[in-house]
DNA sequence: TCAAGGCTGGCAAACGGTTGCCATTCCTGT
DNA sequence: ACAGGAATGGCAACCGTTTGCCAGCCTTGA
């Protein structure tokens, strides 16, 4: 082969383009990226001479003196799980319009790992948008008090957030059930460190004790599918005819293992989900679930950190709530009697 | 609230160190960055300050003069189709052992925003990982001069890349319907301008013209799940008993399709499905594909990168081929007589 | 004893922008 | 006609690291 390994290409600076129209360096610079502060026509010619040339600025040139980088870390917890697709979706769109970069960034379920890998990037990024964290509430106020923070599905006093009210969504779910007849629900536990977890936990309670009836909790299941066999296993055991799983995944990882065990759903057993993420609709049974604007909120997050990135202005510290729905599909139905 | 937005506590610089410990910043640099270049016990005491300091390397410093980013961009058509996950989570485990940060890239489908976002992005990665380039032949080879590459599920000529043998994989597939008495099969086409489509169109009428049978296609149908139902009602019209499709999206989506209009899957219609994405083994009927080590390909498109970028060496263009495998479940069955 | 050469460490010039400050020009209003 | 000030452009320092080059110093072998 002839054609020789990465031939690099001379790079256009700020400086050919100075060359080439004659003004100063500093004038292109203020031409290309504070368009008020030169003569129109000035920046008119800068501009024709910059496209001309096809001037890309060097990000790490201009991140290293102004500190701005234009990129936005997004942390989920793990990629792969189909919950976050919606979300990823959603900021990327809200930060590709505003020409960011997309920093997308697994934590593999760990606190620790979380805030090192923050910390590191701390000169990388202009602010993070951070989708279930797993850190203690008071690490991730130190956190948000060093770098423009906008937290989704938690709240912690001190960081803007973005929730999602699964509270009413469940108890709308814990009615759907009652109003079904059943008056054994469980709770399939999520991971004990989700802040989302407990909140659902605590608005079963709220919904169920106001229908005078108990309800009770398993797990916690670690995330994953391959918990829903041993949750499966678990509710099997007990005298309930439905439950309430932390989030799909779960809830698809039990229904496959009830299918094994014979267990008729919704006859025998009724599921809901959380999150209507992808793959609800087309298990077996469909899953009735609770869904949520999740893209919705990925936008709605970004925009918030935009704005306190863009607005000297301190920002109010606030906390957008989006509302959530019930779907009720096939895996559940009447109490068996 | 008293407590001051964004208090940029002073970072630490290679020149704290220097001044902490009496030695030049150049030395320090070099005690860091490059072991050998410096005594040992020099670097020992340097590096034990740093440690003290907590100092982190400014990325962008470093990227301005050597031209070393650290960062692989990897590039996918869609982050939220599943079928990524695999890829995903391989080259990010990858990445991440060898200390090199993961830059996430949606292409939404489109060539154009491919090659747009990659000179953009030309400064600030070390090299890319391509998955299932839109790009035309010549473009990539072009880019592939350029900035170290390695394509995924694409060959190319100058290009390194790791390949899945879904041909022999579609092969098995075949077999498997034939064997099954199955005479009508159609294949159910993707997007035109995936390779990976044509080449498992061209291993489907190889294997089917060893047993004497003509195929047919339909399509193409554009990726995503909706394309299922057109793909869907598109088969019925036709007097297959048998189809496989591009990808497990597809298939799924026409899964979905066939039971509303209630065609019996396997009973009056065999489908096979490509890649095993998530759901394909918890959707109804749970679907018949070919299994592809995609986890493993992001791991060895990273090494194939890595090695690249370190050695000196030209590297020999290679090309990976990984083995695929036919999962049989219960979207496949006999022929209808 | 001395030249050759390997180790180490420091100096200073990049890298490509941004930005504080100053100089010049051109308006204004009085 | 003139002071005061806005508009515009240039100068040069600076951001934090890397790296080419040079200067001592210490070995080594002849």
């Amino acid at each position: 082969m002839d054609n020789r390994d990465n031939v690099q290409r001379p790079r256009v600076t700020i400086n050919d383009i100075a060359e080439a129209t004659g003004f100063a360096a500093s004038t292109v610079s203020r031409a290309l990226s504070r368009p008020g502060r030169v003569n129109a026509a000035t920046r008119e010619r800068i501009v024709a001479v910059a496209r001309e040339l096809s001037y890309v600025p060097n990000t790490h040139a201009r991140a290293l003196t102004s500190g701005r980088t234009e990129t936005v870390a997004v942390l989920v917890s793990d990629v792969t799980n189909p919950f976050y697709f919606g979300l990823i979706r959603g900021t990327q769109h809200q930060l590709k319009a505003a020409g960011y970069t997309h920093l997308l960034i697994d934590t593999e379920n760990s606190g620790e790992l979380e805030s090192h890998t923050l910390s590191k990037m701390r000169q990388s990024i202009d602010g993070a948008i951070m989708a279930t964290s797993r850190l203690s509430r008071r690490l991730l106020a130190e956190l948000a008090a060093e770098l423009p923070l906008v937290a989704v599905n938690r709240m912690v006093r001190g960081v803007e957030s973005v929730v999602l009210d699964s509270p009413s969504g469940v108890a709308q779910a814990a009615e759907h059930l009652i109003s079904l007849g059943h008056r054994e629900i469980v709770y399939m536990s999520g991971p004990q460190n989700s802040w989302a977890n407990e909140a659902r936990w605590r608005s079963l309670v709220a919904a169920a004790a106001r229908h005078g009836l108990p309800v009770h909790r398993l797990g916690p299941f670690p995330a994953g599918r391959m918990s829903g066999s041993a949750a499966a296993d678990a509710l099997i055991n007990t005298r309930a005819t439905a439950c309430i799983a932390f989030n799909d995944l779960l809830a698809i990882g039990m229904l496959t293992r009830l299918r094994e065990r014979g267990v008729g759903v919704p006859d025998e057993i009724s599921v809901v989900g959380c999150d209507d993420m992808f793959g609800a609709d087309f298990c077996y049974p469909t899953l009735t679930t609770l869904a949520a604007p999740i893209e919705q909120a990925g936008r709605v997050a970004v925009s918030m950190l935009l704005a306190r990135l863009h607005d000297s202005a301190p920002a109010t510290r606030q906390s957008a709530v989006l509302p959530t729905h019930l779907i009720v599909r096939e895996s559940t139905g009447p109490a068996p009697r």
